[in-house]
DNA sequence: GCCTTACGTCAACAGGGTTGACCCAATATG
DNA sequence: CATATTGGGTCAACCCTGTTGACGTAAGGC
């Protein structure tokens, strides 16, 4: 499509069925669609549907899929972030923000599933990002290793949040197969091929458990380390 | 489709070009059409055709894209981790068992983004885990800390793997407009409403880098950190 | 009240996964 | 060797998908 998406809209006429569209409004409907439907149910005809339109009206609003998947991590990451401010401790403030992240994907956890992995380039990420630098930089790091560790931090973050995201997007019997597998698969195992497995056995039901915090913790260990030398 | 998919097949018959069908002739097909082709390449229909066959034969082998997504997915972590034995140094050996997951990762984009955040318990996983908690162990953790720390470091890879490999897996479009934003939007932005990103802006394009390496760096530095105690 | 244009609608295209019916040839059996 | 069985390759068909260009209508500026 050649039009233009612009970035006002001033004029905008009902559709057939009376509803005003808006962005806003179709990120909220794709959100809700999602999360009832699961994934697969976001498509451009089904997203029409939900909304009362003819599914290329959607194309006025975004350029196409990949821009409405943007446009749907940005509104989750501003709805992590919402009322956020950083405290004087900068660690515990880049703890909360790791929370609050986490937080926003498991609420939204199919969604989150399928724009983890993106940049979105919009509003609400570019504020996490200056939030995020910002912090490290009071923590006396230099410009550049501000942001280089302030990436690895934000996409460990992420990638960690992502994971639990398409965990728990999963139907209630694939999690707890899984769940059982960390039970009967570990437990048989014969002790002269699997010895270490054998010998911390009994702690491995708790790999069931989510390494969110744990991971988190370890690496705002090795930062705070650095930032003291 | 109706059709089981059996265990051993003893008949089989070639195809209208005379190739003679197997689940890991189709496997390698499947992987040889993505290196080639981009990740888009791989479909019902463009891989019955690179294999000389009706697109349905396939079902005849797998039960769906699903099935064949997870056979492939095996395949890639046998690739990763053939030959790999643990040396000495266990902070150098987990170092190398990231480096594999992720270049295993890389090699397949998208199988591995398709298929990163399933859990596939089989008999390559067991081995890796029953590796990396024999490496924490002879690093003198007790068995509930290797077991906890293990699972915090391997969901770190294994996130930021999939995390690399989704991004690998994009368009070439998509992925160029991810690399652009780095340099485009946000080198234009207010310097009073961002000034930490305005103090980093020379930083930024390098924002674009992977930040694999420096994450497990950290966390490895932690984990050293705290066996030291 | 006219003119412009934003934008909702429509028809169409190319490609996707999956299905059930069909039928031939490769094997098992006598 | 001949016959029966059946695995599995083929085909047509169905409904899904994203995306496009043309069209027309109603909203807002003047």
């Amino acid at each position: 499509m050649t039009t233009r998406v612009p970035q006002e809209r001033r004029r905008r006429r009902p559709t057939r069925s009376g509803v005003l569209l808006s962005e806003d409004l179709i990120v909220e409907t794709a959100l809700r669609l999602i999360g009832e439907h699961g994934p697969e149910a976001l498509s451009v005809r089904r997203l029409g549907a939900a909304l009362g339109c003819d599914p290329t009206a959607l194309y006025r609003y975004f350029h196409g899929t990949d821009d409405l998947v943007l446009a749907i991590a940005d509104r989750i990451i501003g709805d992590a972030m919402a009322g956020f401010t950083p405290g004087d401790d900068w660690v515990a403030s880049l703890r909360e923000m790791a929370l609050r992240v986490r937080a926003g994907y498991l609420a939204h956890p199919r969604a989150a599933a399928m724009a983890a992995h993106r940049v979105t380039r919009r509003r609400n990420e570019i504020r996490a990002v200056e939030t995020g630098i910002g912090l490290l930089l009071t923590a006396g790091f230099p410009p550049a290793d501000a942001a280089r560790l302030y990436l690895a931090f934000i996409d460990t973050v992420l990638s960690h949040a992502a994971t639990e995201a398409a965990f728990h997007a999963l139907t209630p019997q694939q999690r707890e197969a899984d769940h059982r597998s960390w039970r009967d698969v570990y437990q048989d195992l014969d002790p002269t091929a699997y010895p270490s497995l054998t010998a911390v056995r009994r702690e491995l039901p708790a790999m069931a458990d989510s390494s969110f915090e744990p991971a988190v913790d370890l690496l705002l260990e090795a930062l705070a380390a650095r930032a003291r030398r």
